[in-house]
RNA sequence: GCCUCGGUGGCCUAGUCGGUUAGGGCACCACCUUGGUAAGGUGGGAGUCGCGGGUUCGAAUCCCGCCCGGGGCUCCA
């Protein structure tokens, strides 16, 4: 809570219209005070009762040294950037002003939630004029960070960048034919929503068996059926060997840190997230909510040389830990525990940073391209100082450059963030909501506030620029991704499905009656052993219905036996990839070699992992119907 | 956090200006059906109507608080 003291001469005031909905009931009358000391007063985020009594006991100690016993409690929002809400805001100074009643002082208050116009006269003693802070009582406070703070203060240029080099302000650009691009930066500048509906992927998570709420967790935190963690484990393990391949160190950190120490304390000011906080016994701990200072403190402690450089040090955070707003959490979009690849790149100098960040740059791209998202489906932001682009122009659109496409650029004035530099790939879902999937950025700040030095060919000590990359963004958010683009395509008339080498069920065999359990039973067993997900549908149900079902499980590939195939030994494979609505003849002849070859080719080397569930559907229990 | 809409067997839902045993579909179980590419038939079991409190002779239904989900807001004393 913050209170300006001012004790007065005189004071008028007089409520012009009511702000907010909830404002209090008020005349528009004026109203004077004589000889009074008015507490302009703004509740902050955190307040509690106990700050109003504790407010109102600091008031009181000054008001007996200036001789008054009026005061006049005046809502005034203008003394911080952090403020309760209304309702909360309006209970804490009721309160104060039924406590300052108590205490025997005369007291009066200005309606709360509306706009006044008001005349002061403030008298000239030293003790005229003080500024109160009070804060809550240990234990509640919140702590939110400098950089949370700063982020809602920045002001930002927008433009679109071509390749090419055309730098053009966003209100001046052509968006013809970009109309991701035109959703995009509308989202990001002017943060214009429409949608009135259940995202997309939220419905189909749960129908395809992939993950849920979880009620008895904290919001935000989900569970994982057996074909969601076979979808979330293969693409850890995709990209985990990507980044491994360009070159990166994997190694495993804490997930929770001292709230105390010095580095860490410092950097959760310079970073805008809030954290999960727990107490054990008498430490302060919080969650991670990035593998940052895992990597920090660890390359602290080794002996770098100019040799060694760049080094790259890699962890799959399982979880990352964000206490993101209630309401700002969506399904797989946004959660408060998710899984997130986290790539640091130590480099000698800018000019190492750069040829780093353009490699780190199109490594994105390709993971990106494995899990099926090509640069149709996301677009780029690029956000950096003005300082930074004048003197590295040629480097900022060599990026664009390499993406092919306009990009959204943010430029601003000063630095706010720990990094001069920084871009990520932006999906765009099916209610035009955007979201971040890979990113990177270079850190000028965080070697020097981790004392990470190398040691340059003079044998000096220096500090290394810091890259924090992500190459593929959650892998929750990788999923969301997937399960809109499915949708999206649905929308367009193609099948939805999931990109063959994360389809739970890659091939489904189904017998046309029981006579060809056997068959079919021997067909799996041969298809597995190519490293095949693949079941088989062995209910008491009519063919139609199984193949009904499949397609609405997604699965790539059914294989219908009966008798013919018996005697030609030719399979009869419904291929999804080709159905379109209402258009039948998706049917295919092919030998088992043949489509073995398929599957192979179309999975390309991508990894595997067996069928994490009974082959036979009979056996196969049901998370969610 | 605030505003708003919602929460009814495992899932989707009807019922909601108070009034019989809360109705249907999917799924599940049993039986019949043994089939050729998106729902075969009959029967059965399964419900703290999100949780807690209140009003009432009587509450899924009205009131209050809380929890969970979706959407919106970041305005403002």
């Amino acid at each position: 809570m913050r209170i300006l003291q001012l004790h007065s001469n005189f004071i008028v005031y007089k409520p012009v219209r009511k702000e907010i909905d909830s404002a209090e009931d008020s005349e528009r009358v004026e109203r004077r005070f004589e000889d009074i000391v008015v507490l302009f007063t703004c509740v902050e985020e955190g307040d509690d009762e106990r700050v109003a009594v504790k407010a109102v006991d600091e008031v009181r100690e000054h008001l007996e040294r200036l001789k008054v016993n009026r005061i006049l409690i005046y809502p005034y929002a203008h003394l911080s950037s952090n403020l309760a809400g209304p309702s909360e805001a309006l209970r804490v100074m009721r309160r104060m002003e039924e406590y300052a009643r108590e205490a025997g002082l005369e007291v009066y208050r200005a309606p709360f939630g509306w706009c006044k116009e008001f005349s002061i006269s403030v008298k000239g003693h030293p003790l005229a004029e003080q500024l109160r802070i009070i804060v809550p009582e240990e234990g509640r406070e919140e702590v939110v960070s400098e950089a949370l703070k700063a982020e809602e203060k920045i002001k930002s240029h927008w433009f679109i960048l071509s390749p090419g080099g055309e730098l053009t302000p966003i209100d001046r650009f052509n968006f013809a034919g970009y109309g991701k691009l035109e959703k995009f930066a509308r989202y990001e500048m002017s943060k214009v929503r429409a949608a009135k509906q259940m995202p997309a992927h939220v419905t189909l998570m749960k129908r395809l068996e992939i993950a849920d709420h979880e009620p008895a967790s904290d919001l935000g935190n989900f569970k994982w059926y057996p074909k969601g963690r076979l979808i979330k484990a293969l693409i850890e393990e995709f990209v985990s060997q990507k980044v491994i391949e360009y070159g990166a160190m994997e190694v495993e950190t804490p997930i929770m840190y001292d709230f105390g120490h010095p580095s860490l304390s410092d950097y959760l000011h310079r970073f805008p997230a809030r954290q999960y906080l727990l107490k054990s016994d008498d430490r302060s701990l919080f969650l991670r909510f990035s593998a940052c200072f895992g990597q920090f403190l660890l390359i602290h402690n080794s002996q770098l040389s100019y040799k060694h450089l760049p080094i790259r040090v890699y962890e799959l955070t399982k979880y990352s830990f964000r206490k993101e707003k209630s309401g700002e959490l969506a399904g797989l979009r946004r959660l408060r525990a998710f899984t997130m690849p986290d790539c640091h790149a130590l480099c000698a100098d800018m000019e190492q940073a750069k040829e780093e960040f353009l490699r780190r740059f199109k490594l994105s791209i390709s993971v990106l391209e494995g899990l099926g998202l090509t640069k149709d489906d996301y677009e780029l932001a690029i956000r950096f100082t003005r300082d930074f682009y004048e003197e590295n122009r040629d480097f900022i659109h060599s990026l664009v450059d390499v993406f092919g496409k306009p990009a959204l650029i943010e430029m601003w004035d000063e630095r706010f963030f720990y990094f001069v530099l920084k871009w990520e790939f932006n999906f765009v879902d099916s209610i035009d909501k955007a979201s971040a999937l890979s990113t990177d950025q270079i850190d000028i700040e965080n070697a020097k506030r981790y004392g990470i030095t190398y040691v340059g060919s003079d044998g000096e000590r220096r500090y290394p620029l810091i890259l924090h990359c992500s190459p593929s963004g959650a892998i929750e958010r990788d999923i969301y991704a997937l399960l809109e683009k499915a949708y999206m395509d649905m929308g367009r008339g193609k099948p939805p499905m999931l990109p063959l080498w994360l389809s739970p069920v890659q091939v489904r065999v189904i017998p046309v009656s029981e006579r060809f359990y056997e068959y079919a039973e021997n067909l799996v067993e041969k298809i597995e052993g190519y490293n095949v997900r693949v079941d088989w549908d062995d209910r008491q149900l009519t063919l139609q219905k199984k193949v009904r079902e499949a397609e609405m499980e997604w699965i790539p590939y059914i294989i219908v036996v009966g008798e013919r195939e018996v005697e030609s030994d030719i399979l009869t494979v419904r291929d999804r990839s080709l159905g379109r609505p209402g258009e039948p003849g998706r049917l295919r002849r092919m030998r088992l070699e043949e489509l073995i070859e398929e599957l192979r080719v179309k999975v390309n080397g991508k990894p595997f992992k067996p069928l994490p569930l009974p082959k036979k559907l009979s056996r196969r229990p049901r998370f969610y119907s």
